[in-house]
DNA sequence: AAAAATATTTAGATTAGTCTAAAAATTATA
DNA sequence: TATAATTTTTAGACTAATCTAAATATTTTT
């Protein structure tokens, strides 16, 4: 159970899931080389060696898939960083534009008890500050249908993922309102008479106009089973 | 001043940094190996590496001594550790026992401005869970006198470094009033009647008696410039 | 289905950090 | 101050991760 892999490793292993989800087959030798900014002769003689650790299967000129442990070892790596990102943004005053690089280097630091404490100490947050799904200590990962606040259902937890008007005007208006991509949002009660929402937001209660409703996209947090 | 050094390097810049407070004389390549628990052959070939960067100055078989660029890294890189520390524990419920390893890992995560905005999220502590001094963003040290709080100079800054009594009643009733090692602690004023004091804890004013004041080891908090 | 184009693997080299064993310098001792 | 003991350095080798160039598979095109 104690891997222990380089810092290398562990990156190989994230490239493979992220190209595993864009395709259903193999990730190639070349695709990877591209995404890791390396060679394809080097890939081959890293996937052998994480095939020789049964983290990927792997046959020559075959292409490579991730094993059962490596895709929970990829999923723990993505879960610690995105974790890092929303702590970098909510406590360390950075935007979501600035994270990424950080997080990179975080994400490596290795402690049975570290990410899982620090999902705690952030409120067990659902998206990162890109409104990506932040899988749980399980390896579970949950999984969005993106619309408006609008359309929303009455009680469906939700997590606020972007706008439709990206005037400055209403960016501000968001800003005061303390509205940010990465809220956790669920409707509470819909007026029939204005079509005015009463959502929770971050916890408390406010007042949104169908207006402002209509310009804000969100997603469905649901829990979607690793494997 | 784009260092860039690997984890190792900056390990040994630690080390020698570490070793050089001891005593006075050049660091020595066998003392260093035995910190570092390698072989002093392999001091040698680092340690020449460092010279090279002009971080440290070596002359063959006579030890070596930080540059002041050398020292300028060391020093950031404690800051680094002990502000992760700082947040182990105040944020990430980890007991002051827990966290070296950890922050080992996370002193070397580069970015021109994290531990800078770590610094400010943490309200610039001067002292880690261990009561060591926290270097600045400029690299200037806290130095400290130990004495007991109770023979504390009226409005001194100064943090709780230790126990006298280290009975289990004692350290419980510390517990509970939230009195903890780290802690800045400031004398506001001393009731000549009982010796009974005021103090500003955290923060906070609350009353101390002269007995515990007699069982607790404090540091003033004085600022000390680097180089 | 043969030739051409592309993808992948192998072979051999390089760099960082380490090691062991032997050589050289320094320090201690008699 | 010679000799012994210790410390430090050098020489040569190893591993992980990478590279280039050449060899081999696979896929595409005609």
């Amino acid at each position: 159970m104690k891997s222990n892999l380089s810092y290398t490793e562990e990156n190989y292993l994230k490239a493979i899931f992220s190209l595993s989800k864009k395709s259903e087959s193999n990730v190639s030798t070349n695709d990877l080389a591209n995404k890791l900014v390396t060679k394809a002769s080097s890939v081959t003689d890293m996937v052998k060696k994480l095939a020789d650790k049964k983290l990927v299967n792997y046959k020559k000129y075959q292409g490579v898939k991730l094993s059962d442990q490596g895709k929970k070892t990829a999923v723990s790596i993505i879960r610690s960083h995105r974790l890092w990102e929303v702590f970098l943004v909510k406590h360390l005053s950075y935007r979501w534009d600035e994270v990424h690089e950080i997080a990179e280097q975080l994400e490596h630091v290795k402690s049975e008890t570290l990410i899982d404490n620090l999902d705690k100490f952030l409120g067990f947050p659902e998206v990162d500050p890109h409104g990506d799904p932040i899988p749980d200590k399980n390896g579970n990962i949950p999984i969005f249908t993106k619309k408006l606040l609008s359309e929303l259902e009455i009680d469906q937890e939700s997590s606020i993922v972007g706008v439709k008007d990206s005037s400055d005007v209403f960016l501000k208006y968001l800003n005061n309102k303390g509205i940010a991509i990465g809220n956790k949002i669920k409707i509470v009660h819909r007026e029939s008479f204005d079509k005015s929402l009463e959502v929770i937001l971050n916890e408390q209660k406010i007042l949104i106009t169908e207006e402002v409703a209509k310009n804000l996209f969100v997603k469905n947090i649901n829990t979607h089973k690793l494997k």
